[in-house]
DNA sequence: CAAGAAATCAGGATTTTCCCGATTGTGTAT
DNA sequence: ATACACAATCGGGAAAATCCTGATTTCTTG
């Protein structure tokens, strides 16, 4: 029975280096590769992998976004991070996201492999660099200090915002998202409003500050 | 004969800590401080002082572009650039921009005195960090590696998409620029046809990776 | 179950943007 | 000296985005 496995990343030479080097594995196999967030939502979809590989800074729906909404819709699914971020703050809310494991990107590959076959077996795995203290912040971090943006605004708002700071129009959004322009222009109306921020560039650093965007392209 | 001072730093407290240390000197008089380039050209016609020390970092009207204009209007007034960057983009703009002197933020306060004096002999100064490299690099790259933002964007243009990336509507810039919309939404249009990017945010990322405006705030 | 949060959409007035075009002044090259 | 590019400035008019004020539905959770 081998693992089928999904990769999520934005560099298609990234993925490819995944691909060819899981290869050797043979109770592994790569069975689709998505370049963004939306992509691996709907690929997750058709094609049910056992794992998914998830990196985190992706353009159009991030990795902790998607990784909220695949883990909601398609019970069963082991997501992994892959970050080159040992923030704190997107480790705790990749695995509130419902991430089993979380690796970075500097790590040794055997470790993924690892991962993978940890979460198979519905066991977490976590980067060494960061399995200790990462847990216990985790823990007390959860009920105080919450004023990043994963606590103040929704998931949705959030979608938007990150859109928003990527130079999507109002209409492009309604069009990913598939809503209305009127409900993309309350979303962005509240996130204005609940942030006290009333300009695209504003919100654009917002977003930038809090890893929603990269400042590149 | 005192040598008249002008301060032009957004940070009160760095102006007032500025001041105080200047105070020793019996030939250094701090006439003025203003918190921002346009205040610092409104001010620059008014009190005619012998010596600007510019912060290059600052919201509205950054200190390259203020010292451009104000060496163009005021003959005769000598400009030092203070700036905790010691980036050759800035020393470069800065120097052809027309400042005679360029003092790093962590310097010692002696050498503002030292640059003071410098310039006001119509001599040069730069930190001592920067001299021999820079004024290389300077003839250097004059000529080739024209990319940045300095030689795609007239200075007019410049302002505009800082203003843009600091959150401010074409109808607010035309009001601190006093022209008319109209000619704002050109300079706009202009900017984004030139870089290829057509939304603030897009333009908010290139004006921080230009150094145009600070990703805080 | 009631309350609140989240997601969704609409109408209509007001602004902004977008896509044309135009004028004036200032250098710079021929 | 004349031409020519470039910078700065402004306008008209159609299209799109914003602002402001609601409103409905669903879901969670005490």
């Amino acid at each position: 029975m081998t693992i089928k496995v999904m990769l999520a990343d934005d560099h298609k030479i990234v993925r490819e280096g995944l691909r060819k080097l899981l290869e050797k594995y043979p109770d592994i196999q790569v069975i689709a590769e998505a370049e963004d967030g939306r992509k691996a939502m709907q690929f997750c979809k058709e094609l049910l992998p056992d794992v998914l590989i998830m990196d985190i800074a992706m353009p159009g729906l991030n990795g902790i976004e998607a990784t909220r909404q695949i883990v909601a819709e398609n019970q069963g699914i082991k997501v992994i991070a892959l970050s080159m971020h040992s923030d704190r703050r997107f480790v705790m809310e990749m695995l509130k996201a419902g991430a089993l494991g979380y690796l970075l990107k500097d790590c040794a590959f055997e470790e993924m492999v690892q991962a993978i076959r940890s979460v198979t077996r519905n066991r977490t795995y976590l980067s060494p660099m960061l399995t200790d203290t990462v847990i216990k912040d985790y823990v007390r971090l959860f009920s105080k200090n919450e004023f990043s943006v994963f606590s103040i605004l929704t998931p949705r708002e959030r979608e938007v915002l990150q859109l928003l700071s990527e130079g999507k129009t109002t209409r492009q959004i309604a069009i990913d998202l598939k809503v209305s322009v009127k409900t993309v222009e309350t979303y962005r109306q509240r996130i204005m409003d609940k942030l006290g921020i009333y300009s695209i560039a504003g919100l654009t650093k917002y977003a930038i500050r809090e890893g929603l965007t990269s400042p590149e392209k």
